[in-house]
DNA sequence: TTTTGTGAAGCGCTTCACAGCT
DNA sequence: AGCTGTGAAGCGCTTCACAAAA
């Protein structure tokens, strides 16, 4: 099977944290263990992995659970994990240097290679086992390092700007932690996703629902 | 109209967002001006303010776009966001702390009333402008002053342990940072928004699509 | 008997097309 | 002419039901 869909793409995504949270023997989870772990009926979670076609060996399903040492690389493949990627953060205020220090054995594939910011005397002061470069630097440091993804933590004010000039130093994709709407042109081919805590402060009022 | 789908909900708050960011003043918005702005087709956007419901004064729409005055109210009805509510921080560490100190201004319907930490020193010497609690208050200071939504930003193994005790504290909401799977039992009628770093990047990194 | 795996049915969301207004 | 607003068509996702394996 060729096409998985969006909501399908998430699941999987929460799934495999929840396989990896286990711990590196080789647990088996049932769909309907996995149900109780992730709230989502047994009858999706299956349709979901069998999304990732069958398994290349040959080998039918145990029928008695999926093996997380066995599904865990079938999932990164088919999602395209199953490669290293480089990242960096923009903006090295409070929430830009919480994300310097993040735990490295929870970033998998990810390996923060780089931090940035306007201000240079932040970035001689700040201690942090990731170099970090002054802003005008990024275009020559993003593109000698490979670095293909940017945590946006910058001031509101800065967040388009910065953002375009991501774009043109050939970025691949920005998570953006500031609450401003991105508008970067089509050609620029940057993937953007939005972590706008204020909105999901307001999302999960919605889903708590509107008694009292 | 009554229901109003998620996919839509969510594309209204990041609408809600855009209005928003434009300021105090009253700026009209064409259906296809917030296209541009937020990616999605003037047809899904003009249908996502349709399940609003018609406007109560019975002024039919300016055919000439939307006006952010009149629209922000709407949408924030709809969603059942027109009320304030109290959220709190548990967990002090780096991401904790950056979140004491977020922004006042974008926070909007809701305010910041305490936050948690286990290391009574750490509550003792971190300046804030919020009061700081040792953990083993929550389930007081909760109850007291009304708190529905916690911001979990606790170590990894203590996440399941923190959220049953919120649950226990009569918590209504919680956002969780901690790349773990709450398991909380139905009855506790807690909602949860998962936000994981580790995740979006994950996420992205599909979104970018296999090109290399 | 419990579990995986999957074609097909069912349904909810998006998209379309057009009426109505300015 | 261009916009909003909405019923209805179209389609993609989820759910169902059942075959097959252990």
């Amino acid at each position: 099977m060729d096409h998985i869909s969006g909501p399908a793409k998430e699941r999987l995504l929460y799934i495999l944290r929840i396989l990896e949270a286990a711990g590196s023997e080789n647990r088996i989870f049932t769909s309907s263990e996995l149900e109780e772990l992730c709230g989502w009926s047994s009858h999706t979670i299956r349709k979901d992995i069998s999304f990732l076609g069958t398994e290349e060996d040959g080998t039918v399903g145990s029928a008695a659970g999926y093996a997380s040492r066995r599904l865990i690389p079938r999932i990164k493949e088919a999602l395209g994990l199953d490669r290293r990627r480089q990242f960096c953060v923009v903006g090295l205020g409070r929430l830009g240097s919480a994300y310097l220090n993040l735990d490295g054995a929870s970033l998998g594939e990810f390996e923060l290679t780089a931090g940035f910011d306007v201000n240079v005397n932040r970035v001689e002061i700040l201690r942090s086992s990731v170099p970090l470069y002054p802003a005008y630097k990024m275009g020559e440091v993003i593109g000698r390092l490979g670095i293909e993804i940017a945590l946006l933590c910058v001031p509101a004010k800065a967040a388009q700007e910065t953002a375009e000039k991501l774009a043109a130093a050939g970025i691949r994709g920005i998570i953006n932690f500031v609450p401003r709407a991105l508008v970067l042109p089509d050609a620029a081919k940057v993937a953007v996703r939005n972590v706008f805590v204020t909105d999901e402060l307001r999302a999960l009022a919605v889903k708590m629902g509107c008694t009292i």
